[in-house]
DNA sequence: CGATAAATTCCACGGCCGTTGAAGTCAACA
DNA sequence: TGTTGACTTCAACGGCCGTGGAATTTATCG
């Protein structure tokens, strides 16, 4: 067989857009293709708004495949919503260090999840799936508590209670959901700079109690 | 005619359960029924995820019928989401008196928008509905800042900037999101006064800056 | 080469959705 | 009393949804 010609026929012209069923030749990313829309279907509109149709056609490719590769539509959201593996790493090493600086690192990781294209998507897709409902909400919450709020108590020392924690938490929240979901006006133009200069305060005396009063 | 005997038969026996068309006698309150019915649905499911026929089935009525006192479902989510005149009232009422205080007296009211009955729903259904997806965050975008922003901004004098009202308004909503939206443990569970007392200083400060450093 | 498994397409089902139109029944007013 | 208009029910339309099965083509492995 002619490899050559193969090949130029590959990259050259389109493969005359064929319909018929049947395996392709050649890795095809498939797969992977279904993934990436399905992460930008959910994180723009949620679990409920995203359809399998709409993903599939993004994708390039046909719904049935879908269901080959991920099973249902709740399997394809989990997959979509696995975050990077080095999350908890940088959680845990912005609590190391000065203790009068923990609240500017916090906030600083914490914006960095929200702009980095691997974890961005997946947290609009939360976010937006479990405040739409009351059904989904548990996930959100179970998240929110497994990976920040257990990754944080023991950083901190028994002193400062859960409730602390949970404020300085919702705070991060309030300013991700104006920031990134709603992208309300005011907090969506400010500078990152600005911004973690401006909040990193009120982080901090929730995490320190209120010494740093400088 | 006889008052006295319609009186009986309307208020006693159930009318029979009947199926037939037609205009019933008395006032029938569907229209009031309607729309409890709707807010109850937004609020809990968000603008997509409520359907007319759950509506009119909650209001014991015929799906019909919201066409007919509301016409479209955008046009019942428009009712469904009017608060209360006296909200604007409360807010500035807030706003006056000792200035050291204020942060305190502004999550307590705002507290209360989101415990009374009459304002809780459509709050809860603006969130929903906002958050869930990109297109309707404008909604929010626009209450916040109209409602709260504007009422806000003249109260404060003009040395604070923009940016740290938003912030205050970006905590506060990050705390009703996981108190009353996702309902999270530790700060769904707390006590109305302990809440305020602990987020009251984050709040204080900014909005006089960071001069009450007690 | 032959068999098995993977990748892909198409079609159809049942279900829920928002919307619409037609018709029935009663109150209110002239 | 007769007419008009408000209230109410029902049946249907077209559309999108998630899921499922059947058929087809190709790769892979024995």
């Amino acid at each position: 067989m002619n490899n050559a010609g193969w090949l130029v026929v590959s990259s050259g012209v389109e493969p005359e857009n064929r319909r018929t069923a049947g395996r392709r030749t050649g890795e095809s990313g498939t797969r992977d293709a279904i993934l990436a829309a399905a992460r930008e279907q959910f994180a723009g509109k949620g679990y409920d708004g995203a359809s399998l149709r709409v993903i599939a056609a993004a994708a390039g490719v046909d719904t049935g495949l879908i269901r080959h590769f991920y099973g249902s539509k709740d399997d394809l959201f989990d997959a979509a919503l696995e975050l990077p593996d080095e999350i908890p790493q940088r959680l845990t090493r912005a609590l190391t260090g000065d203790p009068d600086r923990l609240g500017e690192r916090l906030i600083d990781v914490y914006l960095g999840f929200w702009e980095d294209p691997a974890s961005a998507g997946a947290l609009l897709a939360i976010v937006r799936s479990a405040i739409a409902s009351d059904h989904a909400a548990d996930r959100l919450q179970a998240m929110l508590s497994a990976r920040f709020l257990a990754d944080l108590a023991p950083h901190l020392g028994g002193t400062i209670g859960q409730a602390r924690v949970a404020l300085a938490g919702a705070h991060l929240l309030g300013i991700a959901v104006a920031r990134y979901v709603v992208r309300a006006g005011p907090i969506a133009d400010l500078d990152r700079a600005e911004l973690i200069a401006l909040c990193a305060p009120a982080i901090q005396r929730y995490l320190t109690g209120p010494r740093p009063t400088s």
